[in-house]
DNA sequence: TCAATAATTAGAATAATTCCATTTTCAACT
DNA sequence: AGTTGAAAATGGAATTATTCTAATTATTGA
Protein backbone atom coordinates (compact mmCIF):
# COMPACT_ATOMS: atom_id res chain seq x y z
CA UNK A 1 0.00 0.00 0.00
CA UNK A 2 1.46 3.88 -0.78
CA UNK A 3 2.32 6.53 1.41
CA UNK A 4 -0.29 8.61 1.96
CA UNK A 5 0.37 11.94 1.66
CA UNK A 6 -1.66 14.66 3.69
CA UNK A 7 -4.24 16.12 1.15
CA UNK A 8 -1.86 19.62 0.80
CA UNK A 9 1.33 17.90 0.51
CA UNK A 10 -0.42 15.52 -2.16
CA UNK A 11 -1.46 18.48 -4.25
CA UNK A 12 1.70 20.72 -4.27
CA UNK A 13 3.23 17.16 -4.94
CA UNK A 14 1.14 16.31 -8.25
CA UNK A 15 1.07 19.96 -9.34
CA UNK A 16 5.16 19.92 -9.15
CA UNK A 17 5.12 17.31 -11.26
CA UNK A 18 2.64 17.84 -13.61
CA UNK A 19 4.18 21.25 -14.28
CA UNK A 20 6.99 19.41 -16.11
CA UNK A 21 5.37 17.20 -18.03
CA UNK A 22 5.88 14.02 -15.61
CA UNK A 23 3.54 11.99 -13.90
CA UNK A 24 3.06 11.36 -10.54
CA UNK A 25 3.36 7.62 -9.50
CA UNK A 26 2.90 5.66 -6.27
CA UNK A 27 6.53 5.34 -6.43
CA UNK A 28 7.46 9.08 -6.69
CA UNK A 29 4.56 10.09 -3.90
CA UNK A 30 6.17 7.44 -1.35
CA UNK A 31 9.59 8.50 -1.79
CA UNK A 32 8.23 12.17 -1.43
CA UNK A 33 6.21 11.32 1.53
CA UNK A 34 8.78 9.45 3.56
CA UNK A 35 11.06 12.37 3.16
CA UNK A 36 8.27 14.72 4.28
CA UNK A 37 7.37 12.33 7.17
CA UNK A 38 10.47 11.45 9.12
CA UNK A 39 12.76 14.83 8.52
CA UNK A 40 16.18 13.20 9.81
CA UNK A 41 17.90 13.25 6.21
CA UNK A 42 18.06 10.28 5.21
CA UNK A 43 20.41 8.89 2.71
CA UNK A 44 18.89 6.93 -0.72
CA UNK A 45 19.21 3.65 1.61
CA UNK A 46 17.42 4.64 4.76
CA UNK A 47 14.96 5.68 1.73
CA UNK A 48 15.56 2.38 -0.02
CA UNK A 49 14.74 0.57 3.30
CA UNK A 50 11.53 2.38 4.21
CA UNK A 51 10.16 2.43 1.19
CA UNK A 52 9.71 -1.23 0.78
CA UNK A 53 7.58 -1.67 3.65
CA UNK A 54 4.82 0.00 1.37
CA UNK A 55 5.88 -0.82 -1.67
CA UNK A 56 7.96 -3.84 -1.35
CA UNK A 57 8.50 -4.30 -4.75
CA UNK A 58 10.50 -1.09 -5.38
CA UNK A 59 13.93 -1.05 -7.11
CA UNK A 60 16.68 0.86 -5.70
CA UNK A 61 16.82 2.31 -9.24
CA UNK A 62 13.85 3.18 -9.07
CA UNK A 63 14.53 5.18 -5.68
CA UNK A 64 17.80 6.87 -7.38
CA UNK A 65 15.16 7.99 -10.34
CA UNK A 66 12.47 9.27 -8.36
CA UNK A 67 15.16 11.02 -6.17
CA UNK A 68 16.74 12.90 -8.96
CA UNK A 69 12.96 14.10 -10.31
CA UNK A 70 11.72 15.25 -7.15
CA UNK A 71 15.02 17.30 -6.74
CA UNK A 72 14.61 18.51 -10.65
CA UNK A 73 11.21 19.69 -9.36
CA UNK A 74 12.37 21.58 -6.47
CA UNK A 75 10.19 19.22 -4.07
CA UNK A 76 13.24 18.26 -1.77
CA UNK A 77 17.10 19.02 -1.77
CA UNK A 78 20.03 17.36 -1.83
CA UNK A 79 22.74 17.61 1.03
CA UNK A 80 26.49 16.61 0.51
CA UNK A 81 28.97 16.40 3.20
CA UNK A 82 32.50 15.39 2.81
CA UNK A 83 32.37 11.69 0.40
CA UNK A 84 29.23 10.87 2.37
CA UNK A 85 25.97 9.33 1.09
CA UNK A 86 23.89 11.86 -0.25
CA UNK A 87 21.37 12.73 2.02
CA UNK A 88 17.70 14.27 1.39
CA UNK A 89 15.85 16.79 2.66
CA UNK A 90 12.41 18.77 2.74
CA UNK A 91 13.00 21.88 4.07
CA UNK A 92 13.12 24.32 0.96
CA UNK A 93 13.86 27.97 3.50
CA UNK A 94 17.37 29.37 3.05
CA UNK A 95 19.02 26.72 5.66
CA UNK A 96 22.68 25.76 6.69
CA UNK A 97 23.54 22.09 7.81
CA UNK A 98 24.88 21.14 11.11
CA UNK A 99 26.62 17.58 11.16
CA UNK A 100 27.51 16.08 13.98
CA UNK A 101 30.70 14.08 13.78
CA UNK A 102 30.38 11.96 16.60
CA UNK A 103 26.70 11.18 16.11
CA UNK A 104 26.76 11.39 12.40
CA UNK A 105 23.35 13.35 12.47
CA UNK A 106 22.75 16.50 10.57
CA UNK A 107 21.06 19.50 11.80
CA UNK A 108 19.43 22.47 10.15
CA UNK A 109 20.70 25.71 10.77
CA UNK A 110 18.36 28.12 9.72
CA UNK A 111 19.89 31.43 8.12
CA UNK A 112 18.21 34.72 8.46
CA UNK A 113 18.01 37.40 5.64
CA UNK A 114 20.87 39.39 6.60
CA UNK A 115 23.77 36.69 6.97
CA UNK A 116 22.08 35.33 3.45
CA UNK A 117 22.64 38.65 2.03
CA UNK A 118 26.28 38.76 3.34
CA UNK A 119 27.31 35.94 2.16
CA UNK A 120 25.95 36.70 -1.55
CA UNK A 121 27.76 40.29 -1.07
CA UNK A 122 30.82 37.95 -1.33
CA UNK A 123 30.45 36.93 -4.95
CA UNK A 124 32.82 38.68 -7.15
CA UNK A 125 31.30 40.66 -10.32
CA UNK A 126 31.09 38.74 -13.35
CA UNK A 127 29.77 35.79 -11.62
CA UNK A 128 26.45 34.49 -10.93
CA UNK A 129 25.22 32.02 -8.06
CA UNK A 130 22.09 29.70 -8.63
CA UNK A 131 23.40 27.51 -5.77
CA UNK A 132 24.56 28.49 -2.29
CA UNK A 133 25.81 25.64 0.18
CA UNK A 134 26.90 26.32 3.81
CA UNK A 135 27.34 23.32 6.06
CA UNK A 136 29.03 23.47 9.32
CA UNK A 137 30.59 20.42 11.48
CA UNK A 138 31.87 19.79 14.81
CA UNK A 139 30.37 18.45 18.09
CA UNK A 140 26.34 18.34 17.83
CA UNK A 141 24.16 19.70 21.01
CA UNK A 142 24.36 16.49 23.61
CA UNK A 143 20.72 17.12 24.28
CA UNK A 144 19.59 15.76 20.92
CA UNK A 145 21.45 12.23 21.06
CA UNK B 1 63.61 13.52 -9.63
CA UNK B 2 61.56 15.38 -6.90
CA UNK B 3 59.63 18.33 -7.17
CA UNK B 4 61.18 21.15 -5.58
CA UNK B 5 59.90 23.19 -2.78
CA UNK B 6 60.97 26.80 -2.34
CA UNK B 7 62.99 27.13 1.07
CA UNK B 8 59.78 28.41 3.27
CA UNK B 9 57.69 26.13 1.81
CA UNK B 10 60.06 23.15 2.15
CA UNK B 11 60.92 24.61 6.19
CA UNK B 12 56.79 25.09 6.45
CA UNK B 13 56.79 20.96 4.63
CA UNK B 14 59.32 19.76 7.22
CA UNK B 15 57.75 21.41 10.56
CA UNK B 16 54.23 20.42 10.10
CA UNK B 17 54.91 17.16 9.56
CA UNK B 18 57.83 16.83 11.82
CA UNK B 19 55.33 17.73 14.73
CA UNK B 20 53.22 15.17 13.91
CA UNK B 21 56.41 12.76 14.37
CA UNK B 22 55.93 11.88 10.14
CA UNK B 23 58.26 11.90 7.73
CA UNK B 24 59.18 14.36 5.20
CA UNK B 25 59.21 12.11 2.34
CA UNK B 26 60.06 12.75 -1.35
CA UNK B 27 56.73 11.49 -2.76
CA UNK B 28 55.14 13.84 0.05
CA UNK B 29 56.77 16.86 -0.81
CA UNK B 30 55.77 16.08 -4.85
CA UNK B 31 52.49 16.23 -3.70
CA UNK B 32 52.27 19.37 -1.70
CA UNK B 33 54.57 20.95 -4.07
CA UNK B 34 52.04 20.22 -6.67
CA UNK B 35 48.83 21.70 -5.08
CA UNK B 36 51.15 24.95 -4.33
CA UNK B 37 52.30 25.46 -7.73
CA UNK B 38 48.99 25.02 -9.91
CA UNK B 39 46.19 26.57 -8.04
CA UNK B 40 43.89 24.70 -9.49
CA UNK B 41 41.99 22.48 -7.29
CA UNK B 42 43.40 19.43 -8.99
CA UNK B 43 41.93 15.94 -8.02
CA UNK B 44 43.58 13.36 -6.28
CA UNK B 45 43.56 11.69 -10.40
CA UNK B 46 44.69 15.13 -11.76
CA UNK B 47 47.29 15.15 -8.81
CA UNK B 48 48.45 11.14 -9.87
CA UNK B 49 49.46 12.48 -13.24
CA UNK B 50 51.90 15.48 -12.27
CA UNK B 51 53.28 13.30 -9.59
CA UNK B 52 54.17 10.97 -11.99
CA UNK B 53 56.05 13.19 -13.97
CA UNK B 54 57.80 14.21 -11.55
CA UNK B 55 58.26 10.56 -9.65
CA UNK B 56 57.02 8.30 -12.22
CA UNK B 57 56.73 4.86 -9.84
CA UNK B 58 54.38 6.61 -7.43
CA UNK B 59 50.87 4.77 -7.05
CA UNK B 60 47.65 6.05 -7.00
CA UNK B 61 47.66 4.65 -2.91
CA UNK B 62 50.32 6.95 -2.38
CA UNK B 63 48.97 9.84 -3.81
CA UNK B 64 46.15 9.49 -1.28
CA UNK B 65 48.18 8.82 1.54
CA UNK B 66 50.22 11.82 1.23
CA UNK B 67 46.97 13.70 0.28
CA UNK B 68 45.48 12.19 3.40
CA UNK B 69 48.66 13.47 5.78
CA UNK B 70 48.73 16.89 4.71
CA UNK B 71 45.24 17.50 5.13
CA UNK B 72 45.98 16.01 8.53
CA UNK B 73 48.79 18.69 9.42
CA UNK B 74 46.79 21.65 8.15
CA UNK B 75 49.48 22.04 5.11
CA UNK B 76 46.31 21.84 2.33
CA UNK B 77 42.41 21.49 2.29
CA UNK B 78 39.77 19.14 0.81
CA UNK B 79 37.26 20.81 -1.28
CA UNK B 80 34.09 18.65 -1.70
CA UNK B 81 31.52 20.23 -4.35
CA UNK B 82 28.13 17.66 -4.85
CA UNK B 83 29.45 13.92 -5.77
CA UNK B 84 32.42 15.04 -7.83
CA UNK B 85 35.95 14.19 -7.31
CA UNK B 86 37.34 15.80 -3.77
CA UNK B 87 39.56 18.50 -4.66
CA UNK B 88 42.66 20.23 -2.84
CA UNK B 89 43.57 23.14 -1.84
CA UNK B 90 46.76 24.95 -0.48
CA UNK B 91 44.94 27.88 0.30
CA UNK B 92 44.59 27.96 4.02
CA UNK B 93 42.88 31.25 4.53
CA UNK B 94 39.09 31.90 5.11
CA UNK B 95 37.59 31.40 2.06
CA UNK B 96 34.69 30.18 0.09
CA UNK B 97 34.94 28.47 -3.16
CA UNK B 98 32.70 29.04 -6.81
CA UNK B 99 32.39 26.65 -8.67
CA UNK B 100 31.20 27.42 -12.38
CA UNK B 101 28.92 25.13 -13.75
CA UNK B 102 29.89 25.77 -17.53
CA UNK B 103 33.44 24.95 -17.42
CA UNK B 104 33.49 23.17 -13.83
CA UNK B 105 36.32 25.22 -12.44
CA UNK B 106 36.83 26.21 -9.03
CA UNK B 107 37.44 29.73 -7.88
CA UNK B 108 38.55 31.14 -4.09
CA UNK B 109 36.24 33.33 -2.92
CA UNK B 110 37.72 35.75 -0.05
CA UNK B 111 35.47 35.81 3.26
CA UNK B 112 35.95 38.93 5.22
CA UNK B 113 36.12 38.93 9.13
CA UNK B 114 31.96 40.94 9.54
CA UNK B 115 30.62 38.16 7.04
CA UNK B 116 32.60 34.78 9.16
CA UNK B 117 31.49 36.09 12.37
CA UNK B 118 27.97 36.29 10.90
CA UNK B 119 28.04 32.74 9.44
CA UNK B 120 29.35 31.62 13.04
CA UNK B 121 26.99 33.44 14.79
CA UNK B 122 24.45 31.07 13.00
CA UNK B 123 25.21 28.37 15.05
CA UNK B 124 22.72 27.17 17.76
CA UNK B 125 23.84 26.93 21.38
CA UNK B 126 25.12 23.66 22.48
CA UNK B 127 26.85 23.39 18.98
CA UNK B 128 30.67 23.79 18.73
CA UNK B 129 31.28 24.47 14.82
CA UNK B 130 35.00 22.68 13.81
CA UNK B 131 34.78 23.18 10.31
CA UNK B 132 32.88 25.82 8.03
CA UNK B 133 32.23 25.19 4.44
CA UNK B 134 30.58 27.55 2.47
CA UNK B 135 29.93 26.70 -1.77
CA UNK B 136 28.33 28.81 -4.64
CA UNK B 137 28.02 27.46 -7.60
CA UNK B 138 26.63 28.98 -11.00
CA UNK B 139 27.75 30.71 -14.18
CA UNK B 140 31.35 31.74 -13.48
CA UNK B 141 33.13 34.79 -14.85
CA UNK B 142 33.44 34.65 -18.96
CA UNK B 143 36.45 36.57 -18.82
CA UNK B 144 38.40 33.89 -17.20
CA UNK B 145 37.58 31.00 -19.26
C1' DT C 1 -10.10 0.11 -25.13
C1' DC C 2 -5.68 0.77 -27.34
C1' DA C 3 -1.56 2.80 -28.70
C1' DA C 4 2.17 5.75 -27.44
C1' DT C 5 4.99 7.26 -24.04
C1' DA C 6 6.96 7.33 -19.58
C1' DA C 7 8.36 4.91 -15.52
C1' DT C 8 9.99 0.86 -13.17
C1' DT C 9 12.80 -3.13 -12.68
C1' DA C 10 16.99 -6.26 -11.96
C1' DG C 11 21.30 -6.57 -12.61
C1' DA C 12 25.59 -5.10 -14.69
C1' DA C 13 28.85 -1.32 -14.94
C1' DT C 14 31.37 2.64 -13.27
C1' DA C 15 34.20 5.74 -10.60
C1' DA C 16 36.34 7.34 -6.58
C1' DT C 17 38.31 5.81 -2.79
C1' DT C 18 40.01 2.54 0.73
C1' DC C 19 42.05 -1.66 2.22
C1' DC C 20 45.59 -5.22 2.51
C1' DA C 21 49.72 -7.80 2.29
C1' DT C 22 54.27 -7.15 0.81
C1' DT C 23 58.34 -4.58 -0.14
C1' DT C 24 61.11 -0.57 0.36
C1' DT C 25 62.99 3.35 2.71
C1' DC C 26 64.88 5.85 6.35
C1' DA C 27 66.77 7.07 10.80
C1' DA C 28 68.80 5.48 14.99
C1' DC C 29 71.83 2.45 17.07
C1' DT C 30 75.88 -0.81 17.28
C1' DA D 1 79.67 1.52 7.62
C1' DG D 2 76.22 -2.30 8.70
C1' DT D 3 71.93 -3.74 11.17
C1' DT D 4 67.40 -3.20 12.77
C1' DG D 5 62.82 -1.65 13.50
C1' DA D 6 59.25 1.45 12.42
C1' DA D 7 57.02 4.11 8.96
C1' DA D 8 55.88 4.72 4.23
C1' DA D 9 55.18 3.19 -0.46
C1' DT D 10 53.49 -0.19 -3.65
C1' DG D 11 50.15 -2.98 -6.67
C1' DG D 12 46.19 -4.93 -6.82
C1' DA D 13 41.90 -6.34 -4.86
C1' DA D 14 37.79 -4.73 -2.49
C1' DT D 15 34.26 -1.48 -1.35
C1' DT D 16 30.60 1.82 -1.86
C1' DA D 17 27.56 4.99 -3.81
C1' DT D 18 25.69 5.77 -7.84
C1' DT D 19 24.50 5.35 -12.84
C1' DC D 20 23.50 2.77 -16.90
C1' DT D 21 21.05 -0.65 -19.81
C1' DA D 22 17.74 -3.45 -21.80
C1' DA D 23 13.44 -5.48 -20.92
C1' DT D 24 8.93 -5.15 -18.68
C1' DT D 25 5.03 -2.68 -16.81
C1' DA D 26 2.08 1.31 -15.94
C1' DT D 27 -0.23 5.54 -17.19
C1' DT D 28 -2.32 8.85 -20.12
C1' DG D 29 -4.81 10.68 -23.91
C1' DA D 30 -7.26 9.67 -28.26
Amino acid sequence: MAFSLSPSSKKTFAHSLREKGLRPTKQRACVYGIILDKRDHPTADDIFDRVKKHLPGTSFATVYNCLETLVGCGLVRQVNMDRSPTRYCPNLTPHAHFKCTESGQIFDVQIDQETLSKMHALIPKGFLAENIDLCFSGKGDSSTQ
